[in-house]
DNA sequence: AGCACGCCGACT
DNA sequence: GTCGGCGTGCTC
């Protein structure tokens, strides 16, 4: 998506010209959206007003008597009342003139801001409002931290440091007499001549009371200071350890990015595991920091380990700011106004990150371009990476979307030459990357999901001293539990799902909602007690591994295993000290970790993906293996890759396995473009859900209609196709239908969605069904 | 979405 | 006699 012009329209936008960001780019100030003070002029009569709510317009409301400092202006947060409730909505236009009569309308109640938010935040907003096809109000509340939506003051946080008075006697006066900790205060104070903040104090279990009564008689001072001080561009402190010497592919890459780092220049950075991607990456936001901009950095879900975010913040002298789930809402804001007011000169984080504002925008990365965690899967569903294009292409900067299994859409505008294609082919060791090797399951006894061959490889590795990493992408200790008697199969009652069966604690449990259950003593169709487990999870496979290997150890890691907070990095530390072992688990384990050690990664089944509905399903799981075979002998030693499949003549798999992912990427491109897929046609999925079978099909089938007789009317070449079930069509005792939407024209699609979703927020029995329009599908599920 | 209003069933 | 189920309507 995010081609360079997107014209459909349906909510309004601010004028905002392009040289508006480059303006601020070069300008000190940090703020120059457009906040210059006008006292001269009239308030407005009107202003149109976004509240948080699913309702896919403005509401007009009269200014306040109070006017901010800046006059009143789009992006300014106000409290106002909203039917019954205060609620806090976004300032969208100032007009004269509103559709009711004036004295209709309710005044705001304050303005909660003295300068609007930031105006690109607020681009960015309309801009996903409108792509996305999304009720702007609601779109401006899940883009801001929580505080903010709830009218908390947008400003650096201050903090107060204390210090002893120099005029004050040496002694300590009569006053503190019988006031002992307030004389031990006073004189650790006084042992600090720059003073101290009031968390140091607090932390030598002194009060506030304490230090209220010293200010109250004289004896100590007090004065606030910004939190977090301003760090100087200073480019001679940037680094805190030098740069990494670059292998000559990695020189040849980072000069194309310095040739343009004040336009947008679009770079698919196509390196194969282990080339130094990251370096590339820290090199470049080295150049972006010298000239005094920000780089904004983004990793998948399980990429912002501590040792990412370790491995930057050793490289720079300068804050990097980190934004992950663990953060307090407090420490949320900070890091937002840090990067709003332009302190902040790197800022990492997961998809959300992408709403972050920036004062002087130098760069956008996105590491691991291709992966699912970008995509938001429910209520606005955007994708982070698609949205990074749109906002470098608005700042006029570079932005570098890194992957070695890039996904086809960006193959496919990197090789059409739209985006600048740059690629590390090399390894920064000397090992080709391991290739996979198929192993043919039919017919062999498995244990544990494994087969005997199999099994004799691992043995060999481990008594080679070396490591063994066993993926299979299931949690739980089987599948499914089975009667061998009648073929009963334990399925949930509220999902279209079997249940998965899990040994320690001993349950069956749903994946794909919290349904758990007892296990049966015995079959509940026929009374047999024959119950066996069906097929291998994590669970059973290292229990299989363990009976065979009782002298190694075997480390579990799923999300079950790791639920406990760091439990993942205690267990990687321990891998990482290299000692043979096996390390069994899913695909947490087949992103982002460093495993020099391993030499061996066993696939237990690869055949999961292969022939799924879903038409990224194959894109997919060939970049799940390629991931994960890049696992394998990082360090001194070469790696092989065993792949188990019940088809090992596969013509796609045996592709990935001879020839690699670029292949098998060119010819899956080939396919999608025969079968009119994306990235050659847009694609909208409109998703329909509802406790009720009938009104999810009855209303599916009235808006099919509907929409297939407007597009007639207006000759619109969108096709429809359904309503058809959704791939599990009952989950969670609810009833999931979609109706696709194709187009080759973007434009297209999007007057079809928007006309859509009109159609839909005016129908009444709409109002009875979950719904929403999911532009570029990631999955069809 | 929230929140009110309003109209019918099984409870103290 | 009421508490509360969810259908319906509205939010400047």
């Amino acid at each position: 998506m995010a081609q360079s012009r997107l014209t459909v329209c349906t909510n309004r936008f601010p004028p905002c010209p392009r040289s508006a960001a480059r303006e601020a780019q070069h300008s000190s100030r940090a703020d120059a959206g457009g906040q210059l003070p006008n006292p001269q002029a009239l308030p407005p009569r009107v202003l149109a007003i976004a509240v948080p709510s699913p309702l896919r317009r403005l509401f007009d409301y009269r200014p306040c008597r109070e006017m901010p400092a800046c006059g009143w202006q789009p992006g300014l947060r106000v409290r106002i009342s909203f039917g019954r409730r205060q609620i806090v909505g976004v300032v969208i236009e100032c007009r004269d003139q509103s559709e009711l009569p004036l004295a209709d309308l309710k005044p705001v109640e304050a303005c909660l801001d003295s300068a609007p938010l930031p105006a690109d935040w607020l681009w960015l907003c309309h801009f996903t409002a409108r792509y996305y096809q999304h009720p702007l109000g609601d779109t401006l509340h899940q883009a801001l931290p929580v505080l903010l939506r709830q009218g908390r003051p947008l400003e650096a946080r201050m903090r107060e440091r204390w210090q002893a008075n120099s005029n004050a006697p040496d002694n300590d006066p009569p006053t503190l007499a019988r006031a002992h900790r307030q004389a031990e205060l006073l004189t650790m104070l006084r042992q600090h001549p720059h003073g101290l903040v009031t968390q140091a104090i607090v932390a030598q279990s002194f009060t506030r009371e304490q230090l209220k009564s010293l200010l109250a008689k004289g004896l100590v001072t007090r004065r606030e200071e910004a939190l977090t001080a301003q760090p100087k561009s200073d480019s001679t402190h940037l680094l805190a350890e030098p740069p990494l010497p670059l292998t000559s592919e990695q020189t040849t890459v980072l000069a194309a990015l310095h040739e343009k780092l004040d336009h947008y220049h679009p770079c698919l950075l196509d390196g194969v595991t282990g080339s130094g991607k990251t370096e590339v990456y820290l090199q470049l936001i080295e150049a972006v920091v010298r000239r005094g901009r920000q780089a904004l950095v983004l990793v998948p879900e399980i990429g912002l380990t501590p040792q990412t975010l370790a491995r930057f913040r050793a490289r720079f002298q300068v804050q990097v700011v980190a934004l992950h789930s663990g953060l307090t809402e407090h420490e949320r804001l900070d890091a937002w106004e840090a990067a709003a007011s332009g302190r902040a000169p790197i800022i990492i984080g997961t998809r959300s990150a992408i709403f972050t504002p920036l004062a002087r925008p130098g760069a956008i990365i996105v590491d691991e371009e291709h992966d699912g965690s970008f995509k938001q899967q429910d209520g606005l569903r955007y994708h982070a990476r698609d949205l990074a294009v749109a906002r470098a292409h608005r700042h006029g900067i570079p932005l570098v979307l890194g992957s070695a299994t890039p996904s086809l859409e960006s193959l496919a505008r990197a090789r059409s030459g739209d985006w600048r294609h740059l690629q590390l082919t090399r390894r920064a060791s000397r090992h080709a990357p391991a290739l996979l090797e198929l192993v043919d399951l039919r017919g062999r006894p498995r244990q544990g999901g494994l087969i005997p061959p199999v099994i004799d490889t691992i043995r060999d590795t481990l008594t080679a001293g070396h490591q063994v990493l066993v993926f299979i992408n299931r949690r739980g200790f089987a599948p499914t539990l089975a009667c061998h008697a009648c073929g009963w199969l334990a399925e949930c009652d509220h999902c279209d799902a079997r249940m998965t069966l899990h040994r320690t604690p001993p349950l069956l449990a749903c994946h794909h909602c919290d349904r758990r259950r007892a296990l049966p003593e015995s079959c509940p169709e026929c009374g047999s007690i024959d119950l066996r487990p069906l097929g291998s999870g994590t669970e059973r496979t290292e229990e299989t591994l363990a009976g065979l290997f009782p002298k190694v150890p075997v480390h579990r890691i799923d999300r079950d295993s790791t639920r406990r907070r760091d439990a993942l990095e205690q267990v990687l530390g321990e891998v990482k000290r290299g000692e043979p072992c096996l390390l069994v688990g899913t695909q947490m384990l087949a992103k982002g970790h460093h495993l020099p050690h391993v030499t061996l990664v066993v696939v237990v089944n690869a055949d999961a993906g292969l022939y799924a509905s879903d038409f990224r399903a194959l894109e997919q799981t060939s970049q799940l293996l390629v991931q994960v075979a890049g696992r394998a002998g990082r360090a001194a030693h070469p790696g092989r890759v065993l792949v188990q499949t019940l088809h090992s003549d596969d013509p796609h798999l045996r592709l990935l396995a001879e020839q690699g992912y670029a292949a098998l990427a060119t010819h899956l491109l080939e396919e999608r473009r025969a079968a009119g897929l994306p990235p050659f046609r847009f694609m909208a999925l409109l998703r329909l859900e509802s406790p009720r079978e009938e009104q999810v099909s009855e209303l599916a089938a009235q808006a099919a209609d509907a929409l297939r007789e407007w597009l007639s009317t207006r000759k619109l070449a969108v096709d429809c196709l359904g309503p058809v079930p959704a791939p599990m069509e009952r989950r969670q005792n609810r009833y999931h239908l979609q109706l696709m939407l194709a187009s080759d024209k973007r434009s297209r699609l999007h007057e079809a969605g928007a006309w859509l979703t009109g159609w839909l927020a005016a129908s009444p029995d709409a109002r009875r069904v979950r719904w929403s329009l999911d532009i570029d599908p990631q999955t069809l599920s």
